[in-house]
DNA sequence: GCGTATACTCTAACAGTGTTAGGGACGGCA
DNA sequence: TGCCGTCCCTAACACTGTTAGAGTATACGC
């Protein structure tokens, strides 16, 4: 009969997808769990903690969810399926961005880390360059998952006629017009591309290079 | 007598500064301006119009006060020192990311836009591939701004004590703990050295890479 | 000068938020 | 039996953004 915290943090979740992060109020969780609103500090001391709780529950789900990726797959691809499962895993939640940015960086990423740091390392990128990559691949994951979900509360709200509005005035505009229809035809074709997939290979083109450049680096040293 | 629209904004500007965003509220704002909260409604239909205009008039501060990049320089740099001009006009301002992040895309960054997506086809990128390439820088600096502002606040809030706990737990963890002291080093040494120059340069060398590849096949065309 | 509209401001109030104070009911355990 | 930890409650506080509705002062046409 007694509610418990792992309880909480689930329906919470569930009720997330369904008001979104502005609707999610703990009048409102604490109703669909039949019980008033303060009782839930008995469990969390902050609002702040809940939200961290579930996100820290959304990665352990994607973790658990998905296979380890294969060892045995070219460092590179293992990276960039690493960030397309990161990103998965924020978008398959509603407002799921705006949730994890404002999250203080859970212990449980920690180990996470050490292991792609072990890695990467192993492969030959110094200590400080592949934690600062590891950074800015999460940055541009939070970056692109924030402004994806952005768009998509907004047409959630005002419907489709604000886009239409938007795109009228883009008509100023030759080549952000040209560009946004070809966006779109390829939106059309593929199903859902969108700009990170492109970041991503840009992202990970550029670590190819910088790898080759290490390489040649300690091949000059040995020599 | 009366106050103007731009002097609730740029009071709103200032205070942002003093309190951040979540100590921003109507009545303070109004007290500031010696007005009643009501009364801004006179001026701005939400308070998300107020700080869409915020977010705007940040931006216009920033391309005015710095002079326009050398239309001479190669095109990488142009972007590069482009991409790090949004960046810092984010940081400039406390929270400034968390405002910007949940503003609508604003008109004013329609022609900027447009005169990169024009440069960038000159090159040789197809539109649609520059325009996904904008948005993802975009996205990586607005990630970055977000998480560095985020640390900000965090240390503002709970000053060094929490900051040294973390720490403690990194111990656990040998590859993460060396990184994060050659990191520490740095930044004593270059004073603000952060992750985004190094998802930067990265991006810029995915960038060139990708470029060398279009103007390969260009040649292939061609011959 | 008179009346009227426009620009700007006010007070009072509403519905909703996170959060605290303080106290009850129930179980297991000494 | 008495006590302590667990889980829950009602009442209330100090805020928040926002609306209703009324007021004043300046500018303008007649």
């Amino acid at each position: 009969m007694a509610v418990t915290r792992d309880e909480v943090v689930r329906t919470a979740i569930r009720l997330l997808d369904e008001v979104g992060l502005d609707g999610l109020t703990l009048r409102r969780l604490a109703g669909k769990l039949h019980i008033s609103a303060p009782t839930l500090y008995w469990h969390f001391r902050d609002k702040r903690e809940l939200l961290d709780a579930m996100a820290e529950e959304m990665v352990r789900r994607q973790r658990e969810a998905e296979p380890p990726i294969p060892e045995d797959w070219p460092w590179d691809e293992q990276i960039a399926e690493s960030m397309r499962r990161q990103y998965r895993a924020i978008l398959a939640y509603r407002d799921g961005a705006r949730v994890m940015a404002g999250n203080r960086p859970t212990d449980a990423s920690l180990p996470v880390i050490e292991h792609y740091l072990a890695r990467w390392m192993e492969i030959g990128f110094p200590a400080h360059e592949a934690l600062a990559t590891i950074l800015s691949m999460g940055d541009l994951i939070v970056g692109a998952a924030l402004e994806y979900q952005a768009e998509m509360e907004r047409v959630r709200q005002q419907g489709k006629e604000a886009q239409q509005e938007v795109w009228e005035k883009m008509k100023a505009y030759p080549n952000l017009h040209a560009a946004a229809r070809q966006r779109a035809a390829r939106v059309a074709h593929d199903g859902h591309y969108d700009s990170f997939e492109h970041g991503l290979s840009l992202l990970i083109a550029g670590l190819r290079q910088r790898h080759a450049e290490l390489m040649a680096q300690r091949e000059m040293a040995t020599a």
